[in-house]
RNA sequence: AGUCUCGUAGCUCAGUUUGGUUAGAGCACUACACUGAUAAUGUAGGGGUCAGCAGUUCAAAUCUGCUCGAGACUACCA
């Protein structure tokens, strides 16, 4: 029997599906059943347990989990080992959060051992949450054994792989200019940067200052810029930080970009000045009147300050020139040698300022670069310790050799509110002005303002500031990552391509440094004086190098031996944790008896989840076989914001170590990866509300998941957002559609199967006859065989192709428009009529193979609904032995199956069906009434033959008695004629038009010379037209009922004999009886005794159909009677009768 | 600011690669019909400046440029 419902329960059927697999084991069976050689490798890219999963993690596990099931049906062996992220900044916030603390506390008022040691605990406060969802919503990935970032064995890895780069070169300490908060005194990373209300809008004091131009140089355009023998050149550069002036080392200009030189008088010391400035800017600080202004009648003070242009020339003219220090606090030979000239800068532009960029390359980002590309050295002084430190210090504060303003902060918002509020309070920025103003070296001072990024901590200013950092050289592969980024099948294309290719394309070094408590911690040691250092990569290492120091007398302290002799204890033992503060504790010792410190860094936690490849398996210190049986991934999948995040990291380590480890090139070769980590990458879109805002906590409008599913099921929630965007577009989450989906879709499967159920039961099939040869089945059979077997190679394709959309889109209108409301539709009364015949079986066979298929197809999708689906049709026939339809091989395409002149056929016989019907209802004659004939017109003789293969269908269909075709020499069909534009547009060009308008006005007898003769000259013969340029179809045969579809027309013949009279009130009389026995809930399969009260409309009726009338309502006897007791009043044309039925 | 994606009916989306006749579907809405799949189904109807502007072309939703709007990422600068 198959199993019966009295409504469909999807989120029940989830549950109970969700059981069975637990209880059957199945996920683990749907991995060991499938081969260990045919692996298909996917990568879990590990979510962070600190924050309550979201339904677009759920969106996002959709399709990790579509094409994982996928390819277990295909064959092959999809394991998937689940993970975890663990360290990072949101860790280290929520922690603070919790415990209430700031990051100064850290230390202080908490050691660093309890601060991570809270971390630890944080990190993993969801994931009961976590494993509830990934279960429920059907995700099927190893929970069992996940990796976790912060355990030592994949840290261990970590430092392996980072020891390979350190060993080639590609791990160094460099300077970069990075966002600093002085008043936290910490680097601020960019996410902390994005941070809501971060950037405001400030009046800062901006300098448009002179920098006056080295007249004892060798330069071709000296000679332009002094043309008199007094003449005191300086090109203008305006700066809204005017601290960083005493750090300016260069000038940068475009190259491009037009000059001028300009004669005029400095607008404060009113001293003569020629002044540089791009040609563009000049009416910025020029006044109109002033130009050409007598410089003879120029008095101190005056408003109008004459000028007048004195040359011109381009940024490339300026390279090189030399000028003098504007403020002149440090020197030295290198500074002298090679600062204090133009250099060229890519983002010069004149939309402001000057046109030329002061650069300070210690305090600005692009300055930084700049000045390094054009070899440009950066203004530092030395500390107390020798070493190199900028004018500025960590507090923000000058240092000492800025005498002028030694000790000063540079940003008033440094200095306390009531030092800023003395009345004689004035801002660095101010003092500098004024300075600048004196020595005749300031053009320009005024307020000016603009947005600039704040502290969110402490809410004040941020600098650049050039802090210590490690960097990957990724530079140094930059060519083979571009490279091998082409091998990689992005979807979609446009995200590999472009968001990614042009940022392979501007690639710079990876900064991996994080100065934070709670992440892995970079295995660096160096000695006090930088002279020598090692990098660690393994925990033997660090064990050889802590008995080391033990071993060398006379280095250490006391106190400093004891903690290594207890945490190489501990690491012997096993417990050791690789974490600071433990690692920092530890003090090694150099080559030359020196103590070597670590480097105080973590490291950036994309690394942690970009090695994860290595990591997971804890290689290469073990599973060497396993590691390299799943390198590279054959598939991974994330939101799109991971472009350069996961995908990126992983892309880049990989690359990298294809270059630097012997062992990965190794494994490379054995398995002829070029240097990739996945192969195909699927990158999703948002998932917004349902009015395109993004979903927060905040504004309310996130959907949980749990809630979702509870209500629409799993299935539901998975169907709907991979059925209603494609993963990579963003999707509007609407409710509505998550009900749409479960009526239109899994409703008519239900539906669908319901039917199925109940008249099978009925007549026992239980698919123990031999499949009956495609042959001997119905049309309609064959039909909807080829249908599914073209749907099964789409779906298969689609699937392939990483499109799932496609894939539930196609089979969505499968179940809906093919299978239900024409199969099923047309193929009711073989079911439930008539003997256990052939057609019967071969009914059943063929509606149980869509079902148990369709079970497949969906089955990525829709995992549970599937599941049932499958189990029941199978618990009846036991046909197929697996335990679950995700432990089945995906369906097969049977070419010979597939039948495209079936399918042609088909779409006419459902064109014609449903022209008749809309006929019917124009002229009021509904279907149950039987109508004589319909007129074909026939155009091509292949026309008729196909019509006739499928005529049972459209007849019984539209309840008509019989088709006629007529064709063209009948003189009934008016034709009508319409160009081909595709075909004639080439050829006619301009006139295309007026070729046209002549098609159209082409008479009857006209078409028809161009249909015998295949050609017809227009327009006085300029033009010779054949048949194969324009398409001809019958448009109306006069006199009839007509209507068009495409190049079908169909006429109706809307005579009604007595006979069909008769034979529509027998069908009304049937249908009257029907709706009683539903109405009395008699059963389907009952037989009945029949009276009806006699009435002239109907007893002539009666008679002549008596035989058709008893099969339809199962009558074993009808009789018409002058009066009845009892019995329901029925209408049949405002005619009263009265019916009564009994059980025989 | 840069890079990328998206913008078609009230809503969700096809169609755009390769230009071609009157731009489609589902949902929703309205009316009618059907009733042994019925928490279904059929038929018909209204609803569109294809975000806007300009260009190329005989012909543009489709190709090009610009603008506007939404979003993501990167950067935030004299």
């Amino acid at each position: 029997m198959y199993k019966e419902y009295k409504y469909l329960d999807l989120p029940l059927t989830g549950k109970e599906i969700l059981h069975y697999w637990k209880q059957h084991n199945i996920f683990e069976k749907s991995v060991s059943n499938r081969p260990v050689s045919k692996p298909y490798t996917f990568y879990e890219g590990p979510p962070s347990a600190n924050g309550m999963p979201g339904i677009h993690h759920a969106m996002a596990r959709s399709i990790k989990d579509i094409f994982c099931r996928f390819k277990t049906l295909k064959g092959y062996r999809v394991e998937r080992k689940g993970g975890w992220d663990t360290h990072g900044l949101p860790i280290e916030l929520a922690v603070e959060k919790t415990l209430g603390i700031t990051k100064d506390d850290i230390g202080k008022k908490i050691s660093v051992e309890e601060y991570n040691a809270a971390c630890r605990k944080e990190v993993m406060k969801y994931t009961d949450v976590w494993n509830d969802l990934t279960e429920k919503m059907g995700y099927w990935v190893d929970l069992e054994n996940p990796y976790v970032t912060y355990e030592n064995e994949y840290i261990e890895s970590l430092w392996w792989i980072l020891q390979e780069f350190y060993n080639k070169g590609l791990l160094y300490k460099g300077y970069t200019v990075q966002p600093f908060s002085p008043a936290a005194g910490t680097g601020l990373s960019s996410h902390e940067l994005n941070q809501p209300g971060t950037y405001r809008m400030v009046k800062d004091t901006s300098v448009v200052a002179q920098f006056h131009v080295k007249r004892d140089q060798v330069h071709p355009i000296i000679p332009v810029l002094f043309e008199e023998e007094f003449e005191d050149t300086a090109i203008l550069a305006w700066t809204t930080t005017p601290w960083t002036l005493p750090s300016n080392c260069a000038l940068a200009v475009g190259a491009n970009v037009v000059y001028v030189k300009i004669k005029t008088f400095n607008p404060y010391t009113y001293a003569p000045v020629s002044v540089v400035l791009a040609k563009d800017l000049v009416g910025k600080y020029f006044k109109a009147e002033g130009q050409n202004a007598s410089f003879q009648d120029y008095k101190n003070g005056d408003k109008v300050i004459p000028w007048q242009p004195a040359a011109e020339f381009t940024g490339s003219e300026l390279l090189e020139l030399r000028y003098h220090q504007l403020m002149p606090y440090v020197m030295n030979d290198d500074l002298e040698a090679n600062a204090f000239r133009v250099i060229a800068g890519d983002f010069v532009t004149t939309e402001d300022g000057t046109g030329i960029v002061h650069t300070a390359s210690i305090f600005g980002a692009d300055d930084f670069r700049v000045a390094r590309a054009n070899g440009v050295p950066s203004v530092l002084v030395k500390d107390e310790n020798g070493v190199e430190v900028p004018l500025v210090d960590r507090h923000g504060q000058f240092v000492a050799e800025v005498t002028d303003f030694a000790g000063r902060y540079v940003k008033e918002e440094y200095y306390s509110d009531a030092e800023r509020a003395d009345p004689d309070f004035k801002p660095t920025d101010v003092l500098i002005a004024i300075k600048l103003k004196e020595d005749n070296k300031a053009f320009d001072v005024k307020k000016y303002e603009h947005s600039y990024p704040h502290c969110w901590r402490t809410d004040k200013p941020v600098l650049y500031y050039p802090l210590d950092s490690w960097f990957i050289r990724t530079t140094a592969v930059k060519d083979k990552l571009v490279a091998l980024n082409k091998t990689i099948n992005w979807k979609p294309e446009s995200t590999g391509t472009g968001r990614f290719g042009n940022w392979l394309e501007n690639l710079v070094d990876w900064n991996l440094s994080r100065s934070r408590f709670w992440g892995t911690p970079l295995p660096i040691w160096r000695t006090a004086d930088n002279a020598e250092e090692i990098c660690i990569g393994s925990v033997e290492q660090l064990k050889t190098k802590l008995r080391e120091s033990l071993d060398t007398k006379g280095v250490h302290t006391d106190a400093q031996l004891e903690k290594i002799r207890s945490y190489l204890q501990k690491l012997d033992a096993g417990e050791g944790d690789l974490h600071r503060p433990f690692v920092d504790d530890v003090v090694l010792v150099s080559k030359a008896g020196k103590q070597m410190f670590r480097e105080p860094d973590l490291i950036d936690v994309w690394f942690d989840s970009g090695a994860m490849p290595y990591a997971q398996w804890h290689f290469p210190f073990e599973n060497r076989e396993k590691f390299k049986n799943a390198y590279p991934a054959d598939f991974i999948a994330e939101g799109v914001d991971q472009t350069r995040g996961w995908f990126f990291t992983l892309h880049a380590i990989a690359v990298m170590l294809s270059e630097s480890s012997e062992e990965i090139k190794k494994i490379n070769a054995e398995i002829g990866n070029e240097g990739i980590s996945f192969k195909n990458v699927v990158s999703n879109g948002l998932v917004l509300d349902k009015n395109g805002n993004k979903m927060s906590k905040r504004l309310g409008n996130a959907i949980d998941p749990f809630e979702t599913i509870n209500q629409y099921s799993a299935d539901v929630a998975r169907w709907y957002m991979i059925s209603n965007a494609s993963p990579w577009d963003n999707l509007k989450f609407n409710e509505d559609g998550l009900d749409e989906v479960r009526r239109k879709f899994f409703g008519t499967l239900y539906n669908t199967y319901a039917f199925f159920a109940l008249y099978a039961n009925i007549d026992g099939f239980s698919y123990r006859e031999a499949d009956l040869p495609l042959a001997q089945r119905p049309e309609i059979d064959q039909w909807i065989l080829s249908r599914l077997n073209t749907l099964t190679s789409e779906v298969d394709g689609f699937y392939t192709d990483f499109e799932p959309t496609r894939a539930t889109r196609a089979i969505q209108e499968f179940v809906d428009e093919h299978l239900s409301n024409w199969y099923v539709r047309l193929c009711r009364r073989r079911f439930w009529k008539g003997d256990y015949t052939d057609d019967k079986v071969s009914a059943y066979q063929t509606l149980y193979t869509c079902l148990n298929t369709v079970s497949k197809l969906m089955s990525p999708v829709a995992p549970f609904f599937s599941d049932r689906l499958f189990l029941d049709l199978n618990a009846a026939t036991g046909r197929e032995s697996q335990e679950s339809v995700h432990l089945t091989d995906f369906p097969g395409y049977h070419a010979a199956l597939v039948n495209e002149a079936l399918e042609e056929r088909m779409s006419i016989a459902q064109d014609i069906s449903s022209l008749v019907l809309s006929l019917r209802k124009k002229v009021g004659i509904n279907v149950r009434q039987p109508l004589n004939k319909i007129l074909l017109p026939v155009l091509d003789n292949k026309f008729q033959e196909k019509v006739e293969k499928v005529k049972d269908l459209i007849l019984s269909e539209t309840n008509i008695k019989n088709i006629e075709y007529i064709n063209d020499t009948s003189g009934v069909i008016r034709k009508k004629i319409k160009p081909n534009f595709k075909a004639l547009g080439p050829k006619a060009g301009k006139d295309m038009k007026a070729v046209s308008e002549a098609l159209t006005a082409l008479g009857q007898s006209e078409i028809g010379k161009l249909e015998s003769s295949g050609e017809i000259a227009i327009l006085d013969g300029k033009y010779t037209v054949l048949d194969s340029e324009v398409e001809i179809i019958a448009e109306d045969v006069p006199g009839w009922q007509v209507a068009n579809l495409g190049k079908l027309t169909v006429a109706l013949d809307v005579t009604l004999t007595t006979e069909l009279k008769q034979e529509g009130i027998s069908r009304e009389l049937v249908n009257r009886v029907q709706n009683l026995r539903k109405d009395l809930e008699f059963d389907v399969t009952d037989k009945i005794h029949v009276r009806v009260t006699d009435h002239p409309l109907i007893s002539e009726a009666v008679k002549n159909n008596f035989s058709y009338i008893c099969a339809e309502i199962l009558a074993d006897t009808l009789e018409l009677v002058n009066s009845l007791d009892g019995g329901e009043s029925v209408a049949i044309e405002s005619t009263e009768l009265t019916i009564l039925i009994t059980r025989a």
